[in-house]
DNA sequence: CAGACCGGGGTCTGCCATGGCC
DNA sequence: GGCCATGGCAGACCCCGGTCTG
């Protein structure tokens, strides 16, 4: 009811940095900043009296501590709230006098929850109860700037309600988005950002900012000419990085670059391109993955050499787990694959083993020669590969 | 045309620790 | 002294198709 209106406003103004933002969602710089500075209340003047949990008594002056507020949880129950799992998780919100319980869940309705939903998500996250009716109006509109549909959020709440109830502060929900926006990310990669990582949007604009100073400081340091360039390429490419430590990100950097013998520029490049991923990992998680690599490849027969040019062409090589990896490896080699074209063309370690075993006895039937053919056969879409495998069969047969 | 090269896209939470504030 | 907000961590790939080229 606060909010909608605002949407009708038709006067652009547009800030720089959420234009493109606002191209795509036909709404307004205006629009946003009212979002972003309204002031938020605790509790909405016009949530019905009898929607919220109040509890009258002794307990109402010192709520601390204390006994669980008992109507609040057949409240919780009617809902479908797994009651025993929401206090493990929160145990304080279930001592709370005053609450918001069927307010949010009325709204989640609304905006086409099923009920089921409801209580999932009051279970996993039971603060979300204590948002008051315009706290989640305004939350859901700034989403919506983003978001084309309700749904898309409502499938977001499905799968993390903690990213979208964790916060109580809108207003720093609303620079996120500013800020984000005059990085040069557009509109779609906001989408996709939210999408995959929703936490971004609930860290403090300060977190996000640090992470942003700190990849242009690294691109600094590699003699970059655009940092910011490449803060966002990195970005784009790494939807997840936001959402990590600057001391881990800053770890494996440190562990790439003294761990190979590689130049800065290259270095660069690989960040913010297919290396962008394995910045993810944990410091350890990096470290094991190169030892092991390092054995497999060599107990193979290959020099300590060829993992560094494997991982240069190929730096998504550490994302794979040492198990996963050898036996990917151990599965191309039995079907008559050498380590040495393995190195030429490390994509097919992309596909999953299944998916390589798969194709693998598909063409030993047909007789397909590796050797003479090469694998690139692997490195392929379904629907290519079935193709493929179509005009393979039909020359068999003639 | 078939093959090769190359880049892009989907996807990810649920828990614990801690400092500050009421 | 408890609760809230927020930072941080472990976990551990796969697939598709546009477009150039011979």
């Amino acid at each position: 009811m606060v909010i909608h209106h605002v949407f009708f406003l038709t006067t652009m103004t547009l800030v720089p940095g959420v234009r493109a933002l606002f191209c795509l969602h036909r709404t307004s710089a205006r629009a946003l900043r009212s979002l972003v500075t309204s002031p938020s209340y605790l509790f909405s003047g016009d949530i019905p009296r009898g929607l919220c949990t109040i509890t009258p008594d002794a307990s109402e002056l010192k709520p601390l501590a204390g006994p669980d507020n008992e109507p609040l949880l057949e409240s919780l129950t009617v809902l479908g709230v797994d009651v025993k799992k929401a206090r493990q998780r929160q145990p304080g919100v279930l001592r709370k006098v005053s609450t918001n319980e069927q307010g949010l869940a009325n709204f989640l309705h609304g905006k086409g929850a099923s009920p089921r939903l409801v209580g999932s998500i009051i279970s996993r996250y039971p603060r979300a109860i204590t948002r008051s009716g315009q706290h989640l109006e305004r939350r859901w509109a700034l989403w919506r700037t983003i978001f084309r549909s309700d749904n898309e959020i409502i499938s977001i709440l499905d799968r993390s309600p903690e990213s979208f109830f964790r916060s109580s502060d809108n207003d720093n929900l609303g620079m996120n988005i500013v800020f984000l926006s005059s990085l040069g990310l557009n509109a779609k990669d906001l989408h996709r950002l939210l999408t995959t990582a929703p936490r971004t949007f609930s860290n403090s604009v300060e977190l996000n900012r640090q992470m942003v100073e700190f990849l242009e400081d690294v691109s600094a340091e590699l003699g970059g000419d655009d940092h910011r360039q490449f803060a966002k390429a990195v970005i784009s490419r790494n939807l997840y990085i936001l959402i990590r430590s600057t001391k881990r990100v800053k770890a494996n950097i440190d562990f790439l670059r003294t761990s190979f013998n590689i130049s800065d520029s290259v270095l660069l490049s690989l960040l913010q391109g297919t290396g962008a991923e394995i910045l993810d990992l944990s410091n350890d998680y990096l470290r094991r993955n190169l030892k092991r690599l390092q054995e497999k490849v060599v107990s193979l027969g290959c020099q300590k050499a060829d993992v560094e040019k494997l991982i240069i062409c190929y730096p998504s090589v550490l994302f794979i787990g040492p198990d996963t990896l050898s036996s990917k490896v151990d599965c191309l080699l039995k079907g008559g694959i050498s380590m040495a074209q393995i190195l030429e063309k490390p994509k097919v370690l992309e596909y999953s083993t299944q998916n390589i075993t798969q194709r693998l006895e598909e063409l030993a039937k047909l007789g397909y020669d590796f050797e003479r053919s090469g694998i690139n056969v692997l490195d392929m879409s379904r629907k290519r590969f079935d193709a493929k495998l179509e005009r393979l069969s039909r020359m068999s047969e003639e």
